[in-house]
DNA sequence: GATATTCGATACGAGACCGTCGCGTATCGG
DNA sequence: CCGATACGCGACGGTCTCGTATCGAATATC
């Protein structure tokens, strides 16, 4: 009776805090945001999570596996993929995202990663994925469901590229957010208005 | 007769090498597009002018000074603002300006300093300062007054917010620069004509 | 030729950081 | 209570960088 027979035998000795891999992991992303992988140390980091470095190092190998492992962890709070399918016109839809991007200002955890990363896309290509696959991707993904059913259910243009229309409604708010920090609060709903008449399927073809 | 008047007394001693101040300039540009402030150091730089470290400390006073000096370097190839008062469409002008930046990929050297100015625009002030009046603020005011001009012509509908349409303009082009590194040769055309009907006059008001 | 300044090369001190280790202590199962 | 493992604290060696200093050689004016 003394032993659980369901229960895997546990490790003897002293369990690890799990409070202290989340609070690593989230000192490591601040710091990472603010400072960039080269000026990111691990000393700061052990003061910030009120952990000392051995305890860091017991738990990862060394500062690169850290930071990766910090960006795996990266809660990226998109809406769902499920919102798609529901029954929403498209360009609500497509607002919504605008106004999900554009309510996290420049200085949020995942804004001020965001310029970072690109310039690790070629210096620190193992950084560089490990983000594009955790954030870029599934927001992407996100935008081309609706952007399709947008073309399938004839609200959007038929020969609409969808690349290009993301990039289009992502990259002007990208852009302000990181020039001048903020946005003007109409700002999305404005470049709705001087998008829609190229994406919609009630504008004559032109040319 | 031994002294020329016209001439103020010249310095006596070897004189500097001209060549040095650009061949540190540039040196500097190409490591700290490469590796940021903190991971650029004087000795790589000297090393890749062909210099001493003592001729940069005795041309700079330290570090943060070369590399401010380096971004005011920054020669920006932007057309000159003179194209604006050509009698060109507004359209064709816009068109010059997007295949312009479409064209520097993002490996080249401005192209690899605009993300990493991003992420010092909170944590080194001074440099994305710099970099904000010598390259951002420059073709800012070329796009403004291009569409200004548009505005006028009565080319562009008389509404138009310049700044969105920048933005809008821009914007999604350096997005798909520095996620995937390259553009789609028809980029540019495909995203003037997605842009077009919502910029121009031609279309009706809508809503 | 005398003098002054720059040049490249190189050594140096101070400090930051990485990653490791040892110490004494806390917390688990048996 | 015991063994095992966790913890925080702090020291250490090695490496890197900044910024200063020193050297003989080179190049200019007077």
């Amino acid at each position: 009776m003394s032993k659980n027979p369901a229960r895997v035998a546990r490790k003897p000795g002293r369990p690890r805090e799990q409070r202290a891999d989340r609070a690593i992991v989230n000192a490591t992303l601040e710091l990472f945001a603010d400072e960039g992988y080269h000026a990111l140390s691990l000393e700061a980091v052990a003061v910030a999570a009120g952990v000392s470095k051995a305890t860091i190092y017991r738990r990862w190998p060394g500062k690169r596996e850290l930071v990766l492992d910090a960006l795996a962890a990266l809660n990226d709070d998109f809406p769902a993929p499920a919102d798609a399918a529901s029954d929403r016109s498209t360009r609500e839809l497509l607002m919504t995202a605008l106004h999900h991007i554009a309510s996290r200002d420049a200085d949020s955890l995942s804004g001020r990663i965001m310029p970072r990363m690109m310039t690790y896309r070629v210096s620190q290509p193992d950084l560089y994925a490990e983000y594009f696959d955790r954030v870029i991707m599934p927001r992407r993904q996100w935008l081309f469901a609706v952007l399709r059913r947008g073309i399938e259910r004839q609200e959007l243009r038929a020969d609409l590229d969808v690349a290009l229309a993301a990039a289009a409604l992502i990259g002007p708010i990208m852009l302000e957010l990181h020039n001048a920090g903020r946005l003007a609060a109409a700002m999305p709903d404005k470049l709705m208005d001087l998008l829609w008449p190229g994406l919609s399927a009630g504008t004559s073809a032109g040319t």
